[in-house]
DNA sequence: GTATTTTTTGCAACCGGTTGCAAAATTATT
DNA sequence: AATAATTTTGCAACCGGTTGCAAAAAATAC
């Protein structure tokens, strides 16, 4: 069906080395020959298959583009924002959801069957071993939305969540709140954790802050919802809460509104992540801006550097978050 | 670096012809053989190369999959379904972004320099053209999300636009609104013109039924919100609205209730799709829900028996909505 | 116009697999 | 135990390209 270098060689008249070589650039072709072939391909309708060419180039393009996060809104971004840079630089993101029952040690073998050039791991979930298959494989790596180290053994491109808590609590320190809640995303992540230690570290350095935590089991909104709830029906509840991200937030949001109490003036909510609809003039969501735009080009930045030299030494990339004023939280007191 | 079919050939002292019948099943090998193939790739860690192997079977298992939807949250829920419904199959998809800067003709070409075994195309504004350019290149296409026609020139898999136009209208009236507004989505749209189409019949029906008409020009938030915004400018507005989708009607409800407006009681809304958000208690949209996971788990299923028999000729399959109630319509009068 | 250098071209081997075919080995039949 | 039928195995060609190398052609030098 498809025509073939072959053909092309055949019609043109000429060997099949000029034809591919009018197809590679930075071949030595004369102007001449690449004309008769060009006339040529261009007569069959023949492009190169480029996974036949892989096998001798050992170059394929594809790029391995992995995350178990197809449920907060912000991965539609991250997707978009993805797969546009990829394209860009002519590379093509071969998408793996890794949901819970998919095997992770599979999806990385099928990976390498495919001989991606390499892998970019979306996720702040994922076990760092994950990633550490492919790069053990020569397979270059970057874990975006990873947790930073400052002794990496792969590439890490994140935010600091130690000072992203931190800046939460300040902003709520700076807005005079002290009987302060912490209502973290999934406790056994290390985003949790890292949160919770900057922002209870900020909080320990102003005596008269009070602080309560716990956890929602998910990012999601049923989560928030419900333990705000639980939070709401609990002896007393703190003034203001500190929550995983911002699909927390909302869920956290509706059953404050719904119990009847005012934000900010009852209950103030800061968020993490800053997606889309939480600048919805209906939810106007103060929250920490996640640099998801940076945090990609960084990411794609260092893949096309690791494809250029492989060898190209880990580095742990910290991209800053950035307080976004909305309407969750009150006026900063005047002291 | 990576093992080749010949190391384990040589290890295990059996020719190539050997470990590639171990490794394609249905092939004749012995038992004993077998085990001693095994062993020589478990020792080496080896797998085979699937690009090299596409090369003679012609089969890639790579399915294209390209939309140019990343801004719907809908279609977060869409690619996760989509992945892992191919995945489960053992399908890969080859993920494009076609926004609005790249080039249709190129991405196509590039999907087949890349052998996909095919491509579904997720999207209900993608020209069908589009689609067509592998129809004719013997590539097997599915347009899902795309338009129904009683005759179609390739699978297709949606929902009725003009049955949900009508279910819309019906569910209206029903409700007692004689003062109808259609806030559609892009006008150029062929979902919104048959959606129009439908609603407008339907209201027909009924002479007592007033009808007006704007179109967003976007699905986007603020397009909703704008477009509410002017037409609550105007002299008068109508009793309820139907949207042109869940986000415009979340822009929507937002200008609405920023207006000191009630709703359901002072304006209804009813959307389309029934995004998870809709489901929010603090949205609470009544919903035509579009079945995306049929229309999904439809799709695979057209492209994996087209996959086996590439003539199959072209079917269009309609998925029926329903309509969702919730908290933005007013009760059904009694009459 | 000839000798020399540079560029262009084709040959043939290779990338990592699969597969039709015939020979070898095994199993079944009598 | 000899023969026939069946299964397993290896050879070699092929899938659609690329590329090192040497020969041929073109360009430059004298």
């Amino acid at each position: 069906m498809a025509t073939t270098l072959d053909d092309v060689a055949k019609l043109a008249g000429v060997s099949r080395s000029a034809v591919s070589r009018t197809f590679t650039d930075g071949a030595s072709v004369s102007l001449k020959m690449r004309r008769k072939v060009e006339k040529a391909a261009s007569e069959l309708g023949y492009s190169p298959n480029f996974l036949a060419r892989s096998l001798t180039t050992r170059r394929t393009k594809l790029i391995g583009l992995v995350s178990d996060n197809f449920h907060n809104p912000l991965f539609l971004d991250v997707f978009d924002q993805f797969t546009r840079g990829l394209q860009d630089r002519g590379l093509r993101p071969l998408l793996v959801n890794l949901s819970a029952e998919t095997d992770a040690e599979s999806s990385a073998q099928m990976l390498r069957q495919y001989s991606v050039d390499g892998v970019i791991v979306a996720s702040s979930t994922l076990p760092p071993a994950f990633s550490k298959t492919f790069r053990d494989a020569g397979v270059p790596v970057v874990n975006s939305f990873g947790r930073y180290s400052s002794d990496p053994d792969m590439h890490i491109v994140g935010i600091d969540d130690i000072e992203c808590g931190r800046m939460a609590a300040h902003e709520l320190l700076r807005r005079g709140y002290t009987n302060i809640g912490f209502l973290g995303g999934p406790e056994p992540a290390t985003s949790t954790q890292d949160r919770f230690t900057g922002f209870q570290n900020e909080l320990l350095r102003h005596p008269q802050a009070v602080l309560s935590y716990s956890f929602a089991d998910a990012y999601s909104f049923d989560a928030g919802r419900k333990e705000m709830q639980r939070l709401l029906r609990g002896a007393s509840h703190s003034e203001a809460y500190f929550c995983g991200d911002d699909v927390l937030s909302i869920g956290a949001l509706s059953t404050i509104k719904e119990a009847g109490l005012n934000v900010p003036s009852d209950i103030g909510v800061i968020g993490v992540n800053d997606m889309q609809m939480s600048g919805w003039q209906n939810i106007n969501l103060t929250t920490i801006r996640q640099p998801i735009g940076q945090i990609i080009s960084v990411s794609i930045e260092l893949m096309v550097s690791m494809l250029e030299n492989p060898h190209r030494s880990p580095e742990a990339r910290v991209c800053p978050c950035t307080v976004i004023e909305r309407g969750t939280l009150r006026a900063p007191q005047e002291n």
